[in-house]
DNA sequence: GTCTATACAGGGATAGAC
DNA sequence: GTCTATCCCTGTATAGAC
């Protein structure tokens, strides 16, 4: 199958969705244009129209991608038996996938309210499907008796609530590297949810 | 000072603003237009420039004004010599006073990469220093001994975020109540910070 | 203080040439 | 597959009447 000169059919797809990724990011998608996310593909406008079918379907495709490719990741990982072992996996797992993505994650994070009414739950269900996988580890540390917990949805949400912040100041050149910081994240969740030592 | 027939500016002001915050928090700064505003203020567009110099200014004001806020009162709270009890204090307030306004929080959040270089300097400032209110208490218990932590800078970031993410899912109508919540959170903030009890 | 009218730039999306 | 050209709408902001 000869490719046809000019034609980028195998590589624009990709690069207009980075492009609008790493612009969206930077500057949200209401204020972003098909023009400028063109201009950085280094296409005509027009153009975009033949590997989306609008600006909206492009958002929600990079959101729809980073939540399954996340959900992906975490079911690959082992299943630790002893709670304790699990959530500090998690922990670690959840801070090295997010700092090692701030693009995905801030779009997955702020754009929730421009996604239309029927991609915002497709989304949501993802999102909550991961939330699960954590509620599950929770719940089976309460069980064993591992961890101390009034309300396992509640701290669910703390918990994923506090190592995302982790996205909002990392910097690579920080003080801290990666590891530390997601050894100090695991402790702090570990004892946020009475992990008994 | 007779006012004139159809003049309103007392309370047209903060009726833009009102608006503002109403519609910007639910569609993002970027996604709302001057037009909207008005027309919830139920002006003509024109006359929004008569409060504001431009819809830039609308949004600082907007963040300026809820910071400025919020450092005044957490400043008004008493100070209790034990971190343990500051601690709890001062979680229990930052849940409280973020549920109450859930609008004024989401912008702050949500709208600071839409704000001028001089304007984000400014809010960072504000951010700031509330941020340090808390790093202090941190400070204070672990020179007391009363926490353990490895890292008092980290440990406040963590702790903020964790309390701030009860925005993300609490609604009056829930199954917990505020002090419910806000009493789950102060507990789960004290054993993250590895308070003696 | 509020209105209408308007300037002017830029938005998303499509049609049709090449 | 990409381009140019264009449609039609909406954006911010201003001018001048009342």
């Amino acid at each position: 199958m000869a490719r046809k000169a000019g034609s980028h059919a195998e590589t624009t797809g990709p690069r207009v969705r980075a492009a609008a990724q790493r612009l969206i990011a930077r500057h949200g998608y209401a204020a972003v244009s098909m023009r400028q996310i063109a201009a950085e593909v280094g296409v005509q406008a027009g153009a975009l129209y033949l590997y989306t079918p609008d600006k909206q379907t492009l958002l929600f495709d990079l959101m729809r991608i980073h939540m399954e490719e996340l959900l992906a990741a975490c079911a690959a990982l082992p299943a630790p038996a002893d709670p304790c072992a699990a959530l500090e996996q998690f922990a670690r797992f959840h801070i090295g996938y997010h700092i090692d993505r701030p693009e995905a994650v801030f779009i997955a994070y702020m754009e929730l309210r421009n996604l239309s009414p029927e991609n915002f739950a497709a989304i949501e269900d993802l999102r909550r499907r991961y939330e699960q996988r954590l509620a599950t580890i929770l719940a089976e540390g309460v069980a064993q008796g591992s961890f101390a917990l009034p309300d396992v949805r509640l701290a669910t949400r703390a918990v994923i609530a506090m190592l995302t912040g982790v996205t909002n100041w990392f910097r690579d050149m920080g003080p801290l590297t990666r590891d530390e910081v997601a050894a100090c994240y695991a402790d702090m969740a570990l004892r946020a949810v009475g992990a008994a030592r």
